[in-house]
DNA sequence: CCTTTCGCAATATGATCGTATCGTAACGAT
DNA sequence: ATCGTTACGATACGATCATATTGCGAAAGG
C-alpha cells in the first residue's frame, strides 16, 4: 500500500473551499479552478477526490443538511432556561436565519440547491423531505406550546408551522439582499410569534 | 437616415427570448448565443441592440417589474366587488404567487435575478427598490383596511406588510418546488389574512 | 531492491463563453 | 447618383470552463 491519506477529510477541506467561494462570489463563480485555488491545491487534486463537478457540488450539498441540523441543535442547546416550547421554537427559527456569516453561507448554498432542485426531481425530493422534517419539528413545538398553555389553543399547528417557515424563508432573502437589518428581521419574526401566544 | 426600425420593439423581442430560456433552464443557461438562437436572430443583432450582456439582462429585468406590476393591476381590476381594502389586499398578494404558468415564469426569472443581485450591487439596489414599492403598496392597503374598520386597529402596517410579503415569498418557493398545492398555499395565506381582520 | 499503487501536479483538449471586428445590404439625405 | 449612416450577419479572438491524459515521487509489500 502506498501513502495513506484521510480521504474524507480531504473532501471536506475541498468542499469548504467551495463554500467560501459560494459565500462571497455566489455559486455561479464556483469552478474547479477556483475551488482548487481557494483550497490552495492543484486542480488535479480536486479531480482526484471528486469524479466531476457534480460530485463535488453534491458532496457540498450533502454537508448542508448536516450543518443546518447542527446549527439548530446548537441554537436550541444554548437557549438559556427556562426551556419553554415557545422559547425553543424561537431558537429553531432564529437558527434558520442567516444572521452571521456562517449562516449566510449556508443560506446561499441552500438557495443554490433550491435552484438546482427546480430542474432535478431527485434533488427536489430531497429538499422536500428536509422541509417536511422541519415542518413537523416546528409543528411539534407549537403543539407542545399549546399543551403548556403558552400558545393559543385554537392554533392549527401545521398551518402555523407553514406560515412561520415561509416567513423565515422570506426573511432570509431580505437579509441576504441587505434589504433589512438583523434587528428588523428579528422584530418581524417576534411580532408573528407573539401573535401565537396566549 | 437609413432603414428605420422600432428599436424598442426589437429589444423587447430579444428580451422575451431571454425570458423563455431563463424560465425553463435558469438564468445560468442564458448566453448571448442561446438568446440569439431562441429569438431566431444572429448574435450580431443581439449585440447591435444591447451593448453587452449586462445591458441585455438589465433590460430584461426591467421588464420583469413592468410585468409584475401589470399582473397585480389586472388582478386588482378583476376582483369582483365589493372592493374593500381587504379584498384588494388579497388580490395583490395572490397576484404575486405563481399559480399559473405565466406567474411561474415570472417567479423563476425573479429568483434568477435575485441570485444575480446577490453579487451585483446595482441589481440589488433595483431589486430592493421594487420590494420597497411593494411593501408600501401593501402597507397602504392595510392602513386603508384599518381606517375602514375592516382590519384590526392595533396593526403596524409596515410590519404586517413585511410579514405578508415574506410569507408570499416563502409560499412561492413552496409552489415552485411542487411541495404544496395551490389550494393549500391559498389556505395558508388566507389564514394569515384572517388574523388581521377584526 | 524493486515493483506496484496511490497521491498529486502539469498540461492538453475541446467546448462555450462574451466580445471585437469585419463585411455588406438597405435606405434617406444631399 | 452617391454618400453616410444604420441594420445586420459572419466570423474571429482570447478567456475560461469541465474534463482527460500523462507523468512522477513516495511508500508499502514482495
Amino acid at each position: 500500500m502506498p501513502k495513506q491519506v484521510d480521504h474524507d477529510q480531504r473532501r471536506r477541506q475541498i468542499a469548504e473551499a467551495l463554500w467560501r467561494i459560494s459565500a462571497d462570489r455566489g455559486l455561479e463563480a464556483v469552478s474547479m479552478r477556483e475551488v482548487a485555488a481557494e483550497a490552495g491545491v492543484s486542480i488535479g487534486l480536486v479531480q482526484h477526490y471528486f469524479r466531476d463537478k457534480n460530485d463535488l457540488v453534491g458532496f457540498a450539498v450533502g454537508r448542508l443538511r448536516e450543518r443546518i441540523e447542527e446549527r439548530v441543535r446548537r441554537s436550541v442547546a444554548s437557549t438559556p432556561p427556562p426551556h419553554t416550547p415557545r422559547r425553543l421554537l424561537r431558537a429553531v427559527l432564529v437558527a434558520l436565519l442567516p444572521l452571521e456569516s456562517e449562516g449566510r453561507t449556508e443560506s446561499l448554498v441552500g438557495i443554490a440547491v433550491f435552484i438546482r432542485a427546480l430542474g432535478d426531481p431527485d434533488l427536489a425530493a430531497t429538499y422536500r423531505r428536509g422541509q417536511a422534517l422541519l415542518v413537523t419539528a416546528v409543528a411539534d413545538q407549537i403543539r407542545a406550546g399549546v399543551r403548556d398553555g403558552e400558545l393559543r389553543p385554537d392554533l392549527d399547528a401545521e398551518t402555523e408551522a407553514d406560515i412561520l417557515l415561509a416567513l423565515v424563508s422570506g426573511l432570509t432573502t431580505t437579509l441576504l439582499l441587505g434589504h433589512g437589518s438583523a434587528d428588523q428581521v428579528l422584530n418581524t419574526l417576534d411580532h408573528q410569534l407573539a401573535r401565537l401566544a396566549t
